[in-house]
DNA sequence: ATGAAAGCGCTAACAG
DNA sequence: CTGTTAGCGCTTTCAT
């Protein structure tokens, strides 16, 4: 039915061998024998099965991708990203959703074990590092990106969310805010420690009175949760002026629970998001957030999987920075309280 | 070093069949046997390799999405439920963008090939079915989904995209809108003509004269597209009272574009997108839009592809509706143009 | 410079 | 009820 290897070697008269080698430029072979196996490869319509190239335990060129989720649109960028890149080299992404289950992440991985892949990449949703430990004694090389988990001994990409939040939450204070207000993730990962660590840090440094009704943890992904986090902090202290979200989606709902609440964004509440997604932009008013730079990332990745395929046994820490993008939603407080 | 299922059955001491049937549940094994045979899986740590399966000339369990892009939130929130829904079957999914881009699409057609998946899931991005027909003729069933390619002998799944537009527009003249602008996409596509097949009915359904300068364009997906459109289209028709964009991200630029020219939206200028997306509640004002039901579409998509799976040589063709989601970006013209 | 043939890990037909 | 064995399509040694 569909041609295979054997059927190119009849064809062109030739033995198998020959025909790998003129895939794979193998090894020499002459012009002649070369042109007759091109042609019959055409005449037949054959593709190499890449499968098998795997079952030589060699390399399948199926590279894993396990994230949380790539219907957010920043991961999706980002997987895209990868995929392109990835595909240069002649890789192919088989990519896992986890939504942020540790479950989910663990069959994903076994799919991935399952399906031979050459390398995984992965966003882990949670610090336990025991599969991932368990993946890398199989051979598979792991490389961990945005979220970290301490102790694994494996290439890493991070953005530096300790400094990013630092300077935006600076960035308030130059512009006169004292009553900074942090929507922080629920889940305790990473990122939202060094984030927290970024704020908290920001304003001891201007000496400001850490209040604790400026601080609330919101439990989902969607601007809703943002919409009930704004509406709890205002109730929580009526003096707030600005705001940092943990993520776009949740200012954006922290904007319209704002407006409902008959507050004007930006005159009297300052909003910061996070990852410069690309409705941002068209905000009314523009969002001012923190920027998640998915192509100098995606590059990273890339570097540390091809040196990882290169056998090197050589592990490497990435960082980037995740700059402020200033726009409009942030302006100075309409009656400052510094010293209040 | 990684276990195999030779080392499973010297393990267990058993043949390597049995192992085998034990696995795949493929006869009967005595307790005593499937007990040994699983506490040596254990013990070695093993996982089979799904890939030999698909030597054997049969399934590989990897199922091809081939679509525009992930990084559409849409898409990528179509492509993690398909994905979802895949899974639960025990199938996995290779996703490739095409960036909309014909090379591209059949470059990732022979990447699906030669990674023998068993079925291809594509959003196409062109008329071209040639490559689409190989495929076909390989024996891998091929699923279109929201855009079609004529005379193709294929299963699908598709928004009526003419009555939503359609009904969209009724909505609008329902409010007394006469002077409704459309923006198009640039590509000519299956669902394009259906849209504006549905825009231009509606208002000849309602005696209102068609008015070209109404009717614009638009290149890209980004939102500084939407941006120029509405500009260009209040320019060409100072009396535009309302305004559709065939996406979401389109409507918002439409938005931003219209309150930058002074407009208030939706008080001067009434607006529906298209798509649904999870931003567009949240805007303010909350956007009126078309729905794209993307679990409907999704299960629909598995159901054809389970159907093809199992060597139905069937081909079916399932239409999902588009609903209108009423919110917030449509009021009555101030001044009604009716009769004008 | 090319071919023959041994496997890669597994399934399934065949044997007992 | 279980084991033996012939391949699946290809890469790679070994031989020529």
């Amino acid at each position: 039915m569909v041609a295979t290897i054997k059927d190119v070697a009849k064809e062109a008269k030739v033995s198998i061998a020959t025909v790998s080698h003129v895939l794979n430029h193998t090894r020499y072979v002459s012009p002649e024998l070369v042109e007759r196996v091109n042609s019959a490869i055409e005449k037949l319509n054959y593709y190499p099965n890449m499968l098998v190239g795997g079952l030589r335990s060699k390399q399948t060129y199926s590279i894993g991708l396990v994230l949380p989720s790539i219907s957010n649109e920043t991961f999706g960028k980002l997987a895209e990203t990868i995929q392109k890149l990835l595909l240069i080299e002649n890789y192919n992404l088989i990519v896992c959703n986890t939504s942020n289950d540790y479950d989910l992440e663990i069959s994903a991985l076994n799919t991935l074990i399952m399906k031979s892949v050459d390398a995984i990449i992965i966003i882990p949703s949670t610090h336990n590092a025991e599969k991932i430990v368990e993946v890398q004694n199989r051979g598979i090389p792991v490389i961990l990106v945005d979220r970290d988990i301490e102790d694994l001994d494996a290439s890493r990409v991070k953005v530096d969310y300790k400094k990013a939040t630092y300077n935006a939450v600076n960035y308030l204070i130059d512009n006169g805010h004292t009553e900074i207000g942090y929507i922080d993730r629920a889940k305790e990962l990473s990122h939202s420690m060094e984030q927290r660590d970024g704020y908290l840090s920001a304003l001891k440094d201007a000496n400001i009175e850490i209040n604790p009704k400026n601080y609330i943890r919101c439990e989902g992904y969607d601007y809703l949760d943002g919409v009930n986090a704004i509406q709890q902090l205002i109730k929580k202290n009526p003096m707030l002026s600005a705001v940092l979200a943990y993520y776009d989606v949740i200012a954006l709902g922290a904007i319209r629970g704002a407006v409902d609440a008959g507050y004007s964004v930006p005159d009297d509440l300052s909003v910061i998001g996070c990852d410069n997604m690309p409705f941002t932009s068209a905000l009314v008013p523009r969002l001012t957030t923190i920027n998640f730079p998915i192509e100098e990332i995606s590059k990273a990745v890339i570097d540390l999987v091809m040196m990882a395929l290169n056998n090197s046994k050589e592990k490497k820490n990435i960082i980037v920075d995740g700059k402020l993008i200033v726009r409009d939603s942030v302006t100075k407080p309409r009656v400052s309280n510094r010293g209040l």
